[in-house]
DNA sequence: ACAATGCGGACAGGAACTGACCGCTAGGCT
DNA sequence: AGCCTAGCGGTCAGTTCCTGTCCGCATTGT
């Protein structure tokens, strides 16, 4: 074995364990115990931090240090890792998306086709977001390999089911990923249409890197997300809503957490939310427990009108 | 720079971009283009698949092969990685529970201090898991804690808040950890009690792993799972709901997901689920669209009454 | 006190690494 | 077609470094 090799091997144990007595590692790699030391020295030397615990019943221990070591995996946490970072990307945990998508790109992309399988596998039992969620779902493989496209400047191949149109083939040159909402969008040149477009990750399938680099054009906008948020206006438009209710502000707050504003209005307190599926505020609005009234929009006053006089009819 | 340094250095480097050319490998590594080849050949003996592309504009590239390499991990991606196993664990999706558990300790303690604060900051504002959840939040620190502790069978300290009674400090022998619906439990020998409990973890606060190692006992039990769940059993029990709806079951199925079952009942569905929080079926009562009748629990018929005589108020 | 464990210096033999040649193949570019 | 760049791999000599073995020392738990 050579050394590089034993080094690795070294790491990778020290993980797994949180003591290993010196002997035992030793032996395990097949070396002196005077070489083993050595060996642990050189990874104190690449900057890792080895704690040593003299006496009987030493032994050697890796503890946070500096920098973050190498990352040896099993099968099963990569796995773990993949989907935990699937979800939190996809689930758009605001303020990691980006950085969630870019560690899932390395991870997949490095990923045996065998763990890729099982990831899958467990995605699809783990996905099922729930009733609240119209699951726009995005697969995990099209968003890294959007991803990586964007950083390597790659032209791109994929198909895409517009609104109500039939699947189109498209090629472009892809500049940059953006996260709104609960969706993810690319912002790329189309180079059959010869203009910008923004796509929803949602619907594009099949994605294929062509390894052909391109240099990349100037964007039209202040940045990606401004091109993405022009786009949008034009479309079918979200809900804003605004509701006043009977009781303290800050306890609705904790309800609502951050996906509405609450703020205080005399007795009570005005909740303002901005969502494209109105079944969420009605859902805080049944679970808050106290009187409110709807100022906007109409259709959650109808919404609210509607579960009202069914719930009553069940009764 | 060391032969196993280097090798580091280049995998670290393969992994961020898709394509390096040699020359500028090794020039960064400071070593003639020869020693390069040779490197990138060790990389492949110990079973990295290396592509290499020639002629000019060629370069390498690291690509999925038969085991996974080592992840070297940017900062940012690092707390990624950690924020999203956290609510994969925390959040228990189903099924990767302790896969998570178990990557996540291992980043967690590998991790440099700062990059923990990084993390604390960055869940903290993305916790807030929306308004269908009363949040029993388990720390990250305190699962993984627990979790090596039970691996390494090391002594444990820490502080308790049982149910409406002070905190109490305990002394324990960890066993095993397990996921219960949205729960974690430790399970473990209390030595001053010198009896077996088992511990809700968002009442634990404070883990100290002592390094002091002991024997494990053996579990008066099937498993670790059917200890914890006798113990609940004989606590407030969670509502089984059952709602007869008037609408297809597997439109149903599709909004209630995983989190319930829905069987067909002549015309229409019945949805049976298992909660402590009767918020949930509520919520899943009103973005249904369709009648209903309440079997169990009585309470879920109160608070659909209730709901139903508030909602028709606010019109 | 003793045994087990980690620490680190010295040394000699041997293994492996490096850079410099070389000729070869493969893909783009002019 | 011809040239340039890039990767591939063989060989060789010089050098580095790695290893195992010896040693005495420090530290801890029994």
């Amino acid at each position: 074995m050579s050394t590089s090799e034993r080094m690795l091997r070294l790491l990778s144990l020290l993980q797994t364990h949180r003591y290993w007595p010196g002997p035992e590692l030793s032996e395990r790699l097949e070396v002196s115990p005077r070489t083993l030391r050595r060996d642990v020295d050189r990874l104190r030397d690449l900057g890792y931090t080895v704690d040593a615990v003299r006496g009987a019943a030493g032994g050697y221990q890796l503890r946070a240090g500096g920098s973050l070591p190498p990352l040896l995996l099993e099968d099963e946490e990569a796995v773990a890792i993949a989907v935990g970072l699937r979800t939190a990307a996809v689930g758009a945990v605001a303020g990691t998306d980006d950085r969630s998508v870019q560690a899932l790109s390395k991870v997949l992309s490095l990923m045996p086709p065998r763990l890729r399988r099982q990831m899958d596998a467990v995605a699809s039992q783990t996905d099922a977001p729930g009733p609240w969620e119209g699951a726009p779902v995005v697969d995990a493989v099209v968003l890294t390999t959007l991803a990586q496209a964007c950083r390597d400047s790659e032209l791109l191949r994929f198909d895409y089911a517009a609104r109500e149109a039939e699947v189109s083939h498209r090629r472009v040159e892809p500049l940059r990923l953006v996260s709104l909402g609960r969706r993810w969008y690319l912002v790329a040149w189309d180079r059959d249409r010869t203009d910008w477009r923004s796509f929803r990750l949602d619907r594009v399938s099949d994605p294929q890197p062509t390894g052909q680099r391109f240099r990349p054009r100037e964007l039209p906008a202040e940045d990606a997300l401004a091109f993405v948020q022009q786009g949008i206006r034009r479309m079918p438009q979200r809900h804003a809503v605004r509701v006043r209710l009977a009781m303290p502000a800050d306890q609705l707050a904790t309800q609502v957490g951050r996906w509405g504003t609450v703020s205080e209005d005399g007795d009570g307190c005005v909740l303002e939310m901005n969502v494209d599926d109105l079944d969420w505020p009605v859902m805080v609005l049944a679970s808050s427990g106290a009187d409110f009234v709807v100022e906007s929009p109409p259709e959650l006053a109808e919404k609210v009108a509607e579960v009202g006089a069914r719930f009553a009819r069940s009764g």
